[in-house]
DNA sequence: AGCACGCCGACT
DNA sequence: GTCGGCGTGCTC
């Protein structure tokens, strides 16, 4: 009789197919496989072995390995396991997750064996005709490379295939493996010293051979935690071992990668979304060989297949981004923690701001909490003030008080940071005689303005339309933009400051590769200047000319029905405000609100971020929500809001009422998008392990009874927005 | 997800 | 008469 195994397919399917293993072919969990299935062939990873098929079935044999050893090692494997049950999405696609594209084709598991060229020293280019003239350019290129040069590069730089052939064909050019690029092997920089500070949280890090140890690495910004991290990686992580640094999208920037290679050489890996299909290939495949990189990289570089991991690393751990929103919602941070556990090796989650769940894992002694409160070289931290503008003039959000303020940094030279906080204020057109308000015809939300190319647009469908010059209701001409958007405040900013650049920074403006790039040379040239933006100037960049940060408006998470956004609005201004002050000169904040008595703003004006986080874990103690709780959604979204409430209701009726609290069902805060009526229940537990059974089992259920197509729903496992 | 099967509308 | 729309069902 012959040997079955359980192979997984990429498919969104909760469930697994079982094969029969010809004779003569053996197969281990961790394997590429190809398969039968229905009509199609298809890759596979196999699972189990052995296993008992489900009777009635006549299995089908596997029709081929595409390779005798498990291309994803047994940890990651496990590892991803673990999160599809966990965040309760199909096993097939995690363990897909967890190959390079090419792989996931069935491509074979090796370095594509790019064909080079290179030019002996005997060619001569008086061999070729003369009107053969972009050969002897192509020729005379190659001498020039220091490495042999990839078909793909010769090409990149403006030779054809045809020229190539022509040389070839004369024996002036010979094939040769494509060049390595490590330039930089063998002479590395030594890292600088630490300082005091840097010191001292450093001797309160895991050793090595400490076995699994999470530390949550408090240090505010401008502290030079990335500096640790180096010292770290060099003091404690083997020659030959692994390491993952996990960082936002944001933060992989040139500069930060450089800064690792400076140190680390070839060791350096990077992992993000802009790589394209072989490098993905090529890195990944160095990973499962064993060698002892370093890898930087964002979320999905959590999935990576590392044999021999010796220290992790998050960057920015509170961010956001390392929550995946949608398909396999799974968090990197989280995961990466596990993957330290797992290994038994050390994990440093490091922030100016750490998210709720992590600063209570370390009030609670599952994580040691190491800080490092002072900035490096002169800097101090911000002061930060509050400015009420109740019943004050605006102009384009702006108070005079601010403006006069911006006004007098620029004077004495420096460089000011006006902050628009986008969370619930956006630019809307409004009837100011009959209150007409500019909606989306198919959604239920507010059309923005955008004053440049004078259009309305739907920030949650693609709807867009001109914006009309009269009400369409009552055909008054007081039909104008309220509320205020970077643009509006670009221009109040220009026509106050005319001699000043006034640089806006949004996704927008920096839309075009290298526009950052220029935009920093300006901003690090030292000249005045008034920095205009939003998210994206909280994160990353650093303007050490900055002085002076304007919040224009605080008040968007103050009192949002999300649970989290206190959180999110205490992280994000003090982000922002970490911008200032970095160079010599001090720096000062200055928050607009409508609530200079709410307490969160005043005790974020005593710049204590633990202070808040105390107040804020008192306060979800209180409520009793995570992370004191296990929480989870089942969101739904059909044609009609009855759907979406039905389905909803109908698993809530099957939910297990004894170890779960089930809120809803609700309608989604944007009940309505691109004409889809959205619902949600919220599921609260104790533990976590009676939440998750409860999940799979209602997947299951909801999986089996088919649902008209139109009607979709998904599970959100410790989901970071509820709405 | 694919892919096929199936049962109703405007075309050579 | 048939090409093709996408609703529904199935894949070891």
């Amino acid at each position: 009789m012959s040997q079955t195994a359980r192979i997984a397919l990429s498919r969104p399917l909760r469930r697994l197919f079982d094969y029969l293993v010809p004779d003569g072919m053996t197969v281990t969990p961790g394997q590429r496989v190809r398969v039968p299935f229905g009509r199609q062939s298809l890759v596979g990873i196999v699972v189990e072995t052995g296993v008992e098929p489900p009777a009635h079935i006549a299995l089908k044999p596997i029709a081929q390995v595409l390779e005798d050893w498990p291309v994803l090692p047994e940890e990651t494997r496990q590892l991803l396991e673990w999160a599809a049950a966990y965040y309760q999405h199909p096993l097939g696609e995690c363990l897909f997750m967890g190959l390079p594209p090419a792989l996931r084709r069935g491509r074979p598991a090796e370095i594509p064996q790019e064909k080079a060229w290179q030019a002996p020293p005997s060619a001569d280019a008086g061999d070729l005709p003369t009107q053969a003239r972009r050969q002897k350019e192509l020729l005379e290129w190659l001498r020039h490379q220091p490495t042999a040069a990839s078909e793909r590069s010769i090409r990149d730089a403006g030779f054809t295939s045809a020229q190539i052939k022509g040389l070839a064909e004369r024996g002036l050019i010979e094939p040769a493996s494509p060049g390595t690029q490590r330039t930089d092997d063998g002479n590395l920089d030594t890292l600088p010293d630490l300082t005091p500070a840097q010191q001292t949280a450093f001797d309160q890090l895991p050793r090595a051979g400490d076995g699994f140890n999470a530390t949550l690495l408090y240090g505010i910004t401008g502290s030079g935690k990335t500096e640790l991290y180096l010292h770290y990686l060099q003091a404690y992580l083997p020659n030959d071992r692994q390491a993952l640094v996990l960082v936002p999208e944001i933060n992989l920037t040139p500069q930060t990668v450089r800064r690792f290679t400076r140190y680390f050489g070839a060791r350096i890996a990077v992992w993000h979304s802009a790589l394209n299909d072989s490098e993905r290939l090529k890195t990944w495949l160095r990973i499962r060989r064993g060698e002892p990189v370093i890898v930087i990289g964002t979320r999905s570089a959590v999935t990576l297949p590392f044999t021999d991991l010796g220290a992790v690393v998050v960057d920015e751990e509170h961010d956001t981004s390392f929550k995946q929103g949608e398909g396999f919602r799974y968090s990197g941070r989280d995961l990466a923690v596990l993957r330290a556990h797992r290994n038994d090796c050390p994990v440093i989650l490091g922030s100016a701001t750490p998210s709720i769940e992590s600063y209570h894992n370390a009030q609670s002694g599952k994580y040691r909490l190491v800080k490092l409160e002072e900035r490096v070289g002169d800097a101090r931290p911000p002061a930060m003030r509050l400015l009420d503008i109740r019943s004050r003039p605006l102009e384009g959000g702006l108070s005079p008080r601010a403006l006069q303020t911006i006004g007098e940094r620029i004077e004495r030279g420096e460089q000011v940071l006006v902050y628009v906080n986008r969370r619930g204020f956006a630019p809307v057109m409004m009837c100011f005689d009959c209150g007409h308000l500019s909606e989306c015809p198919r959604c239920d939300s507010k059309l923005t303005y955008h004053r440049r190319d004078r259009a309305l647009r739907c920030h949650h469908c693609d709807f867009q339309t001109a914006a009309p010059d009269t009400c369409p209701e009552c055909q008054s001409e007081a039909y104008k933009p309220i509320g205020q958007g970077t643009e509006r405040t670009e221009d109040v900013l220009q026509a106050s400051f005319p001699d000043t650049p006034v640089i806006r920074v949004d996704r927008d403006s920096t839309r075009t590769r290298g526009s950052i790039d220029r935009i920093l040379e300006t901003v690090n040239s030292g000249e005045p200047c008034i920095l205009v933006g939003t998210q994206m100037l909280a994160k990353g960049h650093d303007f050490p000319n900055v002085s002076l940060v304007v919040v224009v408006n605080a008040d968007g998470g103050l009192f949002s029905v999300d649970f989290r956004a206190p959180e999110q609005l205490v992280q994000t201004l003090l982000q922002v405000s970490g911008r200032a002050g970095r160079g010599r000169i001090p720096g000062s904040v200055l928050i607009q609100t409508c609530h200079s008595e709410h307490p969160l703003l005043n005790q974020l004006c005593g710049g204590d971020y633990l202070a808040m986080a105390d107040h804020i874990l008192t306060e979800r103690a209180s409520v009793q929500m995570p992370p004191y709780r296990a929480m989870a959604l089942l969101r739904a979204e059909a044609p009609t809001m009855e759907q979406s409430l039905a389905l909803l209701d109908n698993a809530k009726a099957r939910l297990p009422a004894d170890t779960l609290e089930v809120w809803g069902p609700l309608p989604a805060v944007i009940a309505r998008r691109a004409d889809r009526h959205r619902a949600q229940l919220i599921l609260l537990s104790e533990r976590k392990a009676p939440l998750q059974q409860a999940l799979s089992q209602l997947c299951m259920t909801l999986e089996a009874e088919k649902q008209p197509a139109s009607l979709k729903w998904q599970v959100d496992v410790d989901p970071l927005e509820t709405g």
